[in-house]
DNA sequence: CTCCTTTCTCTTTTT
DNA sequence: GAGAAAGGAG
């Protein structure tokens, strides 16, 4: 036995051998890992290894239990252990490492006693793979996982206690806004004042705040609004006809697991018991909902790990509050807190650009991120006539990089909106650059896929009427609207399924036209039902594509679309192979429309492949490139035209300035350009104000057009004075001469801050090419191209300073490129 | 009931 | 500018 200097003196020898794991690690790194016991608040700032933590710190936990963070010794402990570890912090022999490793044990975690929930299934696949790595097979017992992963786990053990069947489907957006529109037309609700995407806003936010539609209709019929009142209608029917259909929408799958663990004792107190160590990732995204979840399950011992970075929230449109990560200490009193500040990605220019941006902001937490990397290259700012220059910048950056021996991969781009990646596709195209885009349409969301998975909804789920009345005319058998709209009126008055309406067609007097070609379609979902049963997965879907003459339909059409399609269906069932290869628990028809209700594209976002990376700014939080171009930074795009006037929306879109920033790890470029057409209307938007909350210093400025000099007032370059000429169809090359805008300068300059001090000619030192010296290629040249191999040059048109031109190659087609470009890829043979 | 045309919207971000 | 929804003709 040991007398108290003696327990305190083991423990403070524990700890410090315990570290020594974790000597690879900064001190706050190595702290927030040691701090196992309690809850603690991690503040983790961009590229600060915040993963790394994480994993150190369930490592830490299943190998120490609490032994880096307790004054328990246990009964066998003497002074001879005491005397042991004491040497062998002093002196670390790695032959005694395991006899110290024994004696620093204090009850260590069982995987499945830890849960770490991120927000992405990337992320989460992420922390298993690395956790994997790190730990071994063990690994796969704990549960890294996503929110909503998470709580379908939960909720398929115990849902029924909440009056659903356990094989719930899970209705995506879409989905629940088909639901609203079906609603809105049985009330007799117009889309234009009620329209669904708002009605959905208002039921997201009523659950984030627990209510159900009855409270909800209570509270709103007292407040005496009318429009509310209606919403709130529309609402309870929402609620009514999901719980009929046996599906659960996003949101419920939170809010149906707090209910559930809130109102059985039993079940809260058995995961409870179960995690005792839970750990929220992304903290500052959380919404009310999930921060109940995670207070709830953590509940009791509040070994609450969360991380979180508050200048990276970027999420509040959906509901996410920046309080929870903001008050978490008032929750927890008592709470532990560590600031993760040290950078290990971006070079200094870059993270200095980004923190004097995201200083701009009021109600943060306060961090400010250091690096001791070199100074690297300036934040250049390009500034385009144009969105097709802009994306040819971009394209002719690339391209130059790669012969400075970069790989495609090394680079990311970057925009608001998804709209905007069309044009720099084109740019990619034309300059034979390799690219994958991250998001938009995604592959689940195309038609003919969703078709698809509605049939397996509607086998698997045969209360499912939303996907049944997505395909039981698609492919066309003869059921019309009108005997659809009469079965869904039956469906409703009887209080019955739309299946059981549809197959019970007969009984019903108004649908006896109908009857024998609804009689066919129920024989042949019965009976694909059937095999569904028996068959596996891939041989089950083949034949559902077949029995359903969905791959039929396709066949007969002859457009390429439609050839896209036919591939799309099949490789839904790759998908399923995919699946089943990956299956932890027995694989399922329900499990894997789980998995796929869950999914989205940018889970599939392979960094290996090599190829350029586009994206939006909210889809790359997490990740980082050698080089990323922050394209259509204007006021009007980024922020966008609902955040200004807004001071809060505004904060948020320099937040995800923030974000995207600080996604580069060498060099970051923000371009903008000086009209734009976007859908379809071309806008003069000036400079975002982020560009000017950069200080100079760390900027090298490039571009047609120096606007934002202009307006701040003094000295800078002057455009000469002339109205925008008409521009020639194919002038993008890199004519000398700037362009002066076609608009007034100096036409409010509110966004503009801070500029007013720069020296006359400063700031527009620039990278642009001159009109000087064509490549010296000619029409008739045989060429060899990096990426598009052989071919011949066919025609060369000159043009602005440059050249277009055609090449036929051997194997890739004929391609117009521009030729600077070009050239730098191509050599004569 | 189907197919084709026209019109009309809709443009933030995601589980 | 593109895609979906509505409307009109067969």
């Amino acid at each position: 036995m040991l007398n108290r200097e003696q327990e305190l003196r083991f423990c403070k020898a524990r700890r410090a051998a315990i570290a020594l794991d974790y000597s690879n690690l900064n001190p706050e790194q190595r702290r927030a890992v040691l701090a196992t016991e309690g809850p603690l608040l991690l503040l983790a700032g961009a590229g600060s290894g915040k993963t790394t933590v994480l994993i150190h710190r369930i490592a830490n936990l299943m190998k120490y239990g609490r032994g880096s963070d307790c004054d328990e010794v246990p009964e066998w402990v003497g002074e001879e252990e005491l005397n042991a570890l004491e040497s062998y912090v002093a002196n670390p022999d790695p032959a005694r490492k395991e006899a110290a490793e024994r004696l620093c044990r204090v009850d260590p975690a069982v995987p499945w006693s830890i849960i770490a929930i991120t927000f992405t299934n990337k992320a989460a696949g992420e922390l298993k793979a690395r956790l994997e790595q790190m730990l071994g097979a063990s690994a796969n017992d704990i549960w890294a996982s996503t929110f909503h992963s998470a709580c379908v786990r939960i909720l398929r053990r115990d849902i029924e206690r909440l009056g659903f069947q356990s094989s719930f489907t899970i209705y995506d957006t879409a989905d629940s806004e088909r639901v609203i529109k079906d609603i809105n037309k049985d009330f007799g609700l117009d889309d234009k004042s009620f329209p669904p995407k708002t009605i959905l806003g208002y039921i997201s936010r009523a659950k984030d705040a627990m209510k159900l539609g009855a409270d909800y209709l209570k509270e709103c019929e007292k407040s005496g609004d009318f429009r509310l009142t209606k919403i709130a209608k529309v609402y309870v029917e929402y609620e009514r006809r999901l719980r009929e259909a046996n599906a659960l929408d996003f949101d419920d799958i939170i809010l149906h697991t707090v209910r559930l663990l809130l109102n059985f004792d039993d079940v809260r107190q058995y995961y409870q018991k179960k995690f005792r160590y839970v750990l929220i990732d992304e903290y500052q995204d959380t919404n009310h909902l999930q921060y109940l979840l995670a207070s709830t399950l953590a509940g009791g011992r509040e070994n609450i790990c969360v991380v979180g970075d508050d200048d990276q929230s970027i999420y509040r449109f959906r509901g996410a509050t920046i309080e929870n990560i903001l008050s978490f200490e008032q929750q927890y009193k008592g709470a532990r807190v560590i600031r993760l500040e040290q950078n290990y990605r971006s070079s200094r220019n870059i993270l200095e650009a980004s923190n004097a941006v995201i200083r701009n902001n009021q109600g943060r937490k306060g961090k400010e991120l250091w690096t001791d990397q070199g100074e690297g290259d300036k934040v250049k700012c390009y500034t385009a006539m144009n969105e097709h220059d802009e994306a040819q910048f971009v394209a002719a950056q690339i391209l130059s990089d790669l012969s400075a021996g970069k790989a495609w991969k090394d680079h990311a781009v970057l925009y608001r909106m998804n709209a905007q990646s069309n044009q720099i596709e084109q740019a990619f195209k034309k300059n034979g650059i390799p690219y994958r885009i991250i998001g938009g349409i995604r592959f689940f969301d195309r038609a003919e896929v969703k078709d698809m998975v509605a049939y397996l909804c509607a086998i698997n789920n045969p209360n499912d009427d939303l996907r049944l009345s997505r395909i039981i005319n698609n492919p066309p058998r003869g059921i019309g609207a009108t005997t659809i709209e009469r079965a869904q009126d039956l469906a409703l008055q009887t209080g019955r399924s739309l299946w059981e309406v549809v197959k019970s067609a007969r009984e019903f007097p108004e649908l006896q036209k109908a009857a024998p070609k609804l009689g066919q379609f129920t024989e042949m979902m019965e009976d694909l039902r059937r095999l569904a049963g028996e068959m596996d997965l891939p041989a089950f879907y083949e034949e559902l594509v077949e029995r359903t003459g969905y791959a039929a339909m396709l066949e007969q059409k002859k457009t390429i679309e439609d050839r896209t399609r036919l591939e799309n269906v099949h490789e839904l069932s790759s998908s399923i192979q995919n699946y089943l290869d990956n299956a932890v628990e027995e694989p399922s028809l329900s499990g894997f429309l789980d998995e796929i209700a869950l999914y989205t594209d940018l889970d599939n976002h392979d960094s290996g492949e090599d190829c350029v990376v586009m994206m939006t700014m909210h889809s790359a939080k997490g990740l980082e490139f050698p080089v990323v171009f922050v394209v259509g930074v204007e006021e009007g795009i980024f922020p966008g035209i609902r955040a200004i006037g807004e001071p809060d929306e505004m904060e948020e879109e320099r937040r995800l300035c923030y974000v995207a920033m600080t996604r580069a790890k060498e060099r970051l470029y923000m371009t903008c350009a000086s009209q734009r057409m976007l859908f379809g209307r071309t806008n003069a938007n000036r400079p975002s104000r982020f560009l000017g909350e950069i200080p100079e210093a760390y900027v090298e400025k490039s571009g047609r057009n120096f606007r934002s000099e202009n307006e701040s007032g003094e000295g800078g370059w002057q455009p000469p004075q002339r109205r925008v000429r008409p521009k020639p169809v194919f002038d993008r090359g890199y004519s000398a001469g700037g362009y002066s805008s076609g608009y007034s300068a100096g036409a409010g300059s509110s966004g503009q801050t801070g500029q007013t001090t720069a020296p006359a000619g400063r700031g527009v030192s620039m990278s642009r090419p001159t009109a000087a010296a064509l490549p010296n290629f000619q029409k008739g040249d045989s060429v060899v191209h990096k990426a598009f191999g052989k071919g011949l040059i066919t025609g060369l048109t000159p043009m602005g300073g440059d050249a277009l031109v055609e090449i036929a190659f051997e194997k890739s087609g004929t391609k117009k490129l521009m030729l600077k470009a070009a050239a730098q890829h191509m050599t004569k043979e």
